[in-house]
DNA sequence: GTCCCTGCAAACGTTTTGCACACAG
DNA sequence: CTGTGTGCAAAACGTTTGCAGGGAC
């Protein structure tokens, strides 16, 4: 697909060395973490970086939807760079390592909807990892 | 089903003024509270409750399995005491109102679960209720 | 009487905000 | 040049903790 970054600056986006580096710590392996994960992986490139500059970033990414946002059972938000394929999530809760998976939609009957108009669903696996599993 | 109050009693946990309060004002209508919604509640009939027992108690009932934890997608903890029946959520993401449901859980095949071993699923319903739907 | 619970206030971690300056367009 | 993004620091927010006193058992 389409580099994040490439989407962002079609999106007419300024592109300022620091919104740079953020869509970059975005993209790859690093994916689903925290705020403060992705303002460390970016002041390994650019150190003066500012957190506000990350919470910033990353809030408006979400808003113009090129970033989903999960709120870990911790309380912690993470962002989810892939929101091209729908997809759910496996997490452990001991570690929070969190993977992503893919399941069909549950879905309700209309009368289960109350009138809601429903917009989207999230499956979440609670479970332990191996790792965990092995340490305990 | 046995109340959330003597069912507490029975796990000889030491029932004071406060406590009551805290599981009365759990149990019936109120469902998916925030903690401070529990403390206002609390705080109706007994004005003296401070806000950490309030923290205190619903952390413990948490850990012991009468209440389960839900975070909710605003990063605020809700507290749900329907235990017994498993069921999943119907959220209106403007007002935040969540309603449950039953569906059948999402199962992941064993290649799927990537060696984690799986506790439960969550599902969460994004939608906008009627009254949001009609205001907007 | 003992131990656990409580209240208060202060600490904590995460996220947001206000403001002057800087730089991408 | 203009407008928007940036850094910094302080505030806001939900939650947790330390400690002295009090009440359930």
């Amino acid at each position: 697909m389409t580099p994040l970054i490439d989407r962002l600056r079609r999106r007419g986006w300024r592109m300022t060395p620091q919104r740079r580096v953020i869509a970059e710590a975005m993209t790859g392996e690093h994916v689903h973490m925290t705020a403060d994960e992705v303002l460390r992986h970016a002041r390994e490139v650019l150190p003066e970086v500012s957190r506000a500059t990350v919470y910033n970033t990353l809030n408006e990414m979400v808003s113009i939807g090129e970033l989903l946002e999960i709120t870990h059972a911790d309380g912690r938000k993470r962002y989810d760079p892939n929101v091209a394929d729908h997809h759910h999530h496996l997490l452990c809760v001991e570690c929070g390592r969190m993977l992503d998976v893919h399941v069909d939609d549950p879905a309700l009957t209309a009368d289960q909807q109350h009138g809601f108009h429903i917009l989207g669903v999230e499956v979440t696996f609670r479970a332990r990892c191996p790792e965990c599993a092995s340490a305990a």
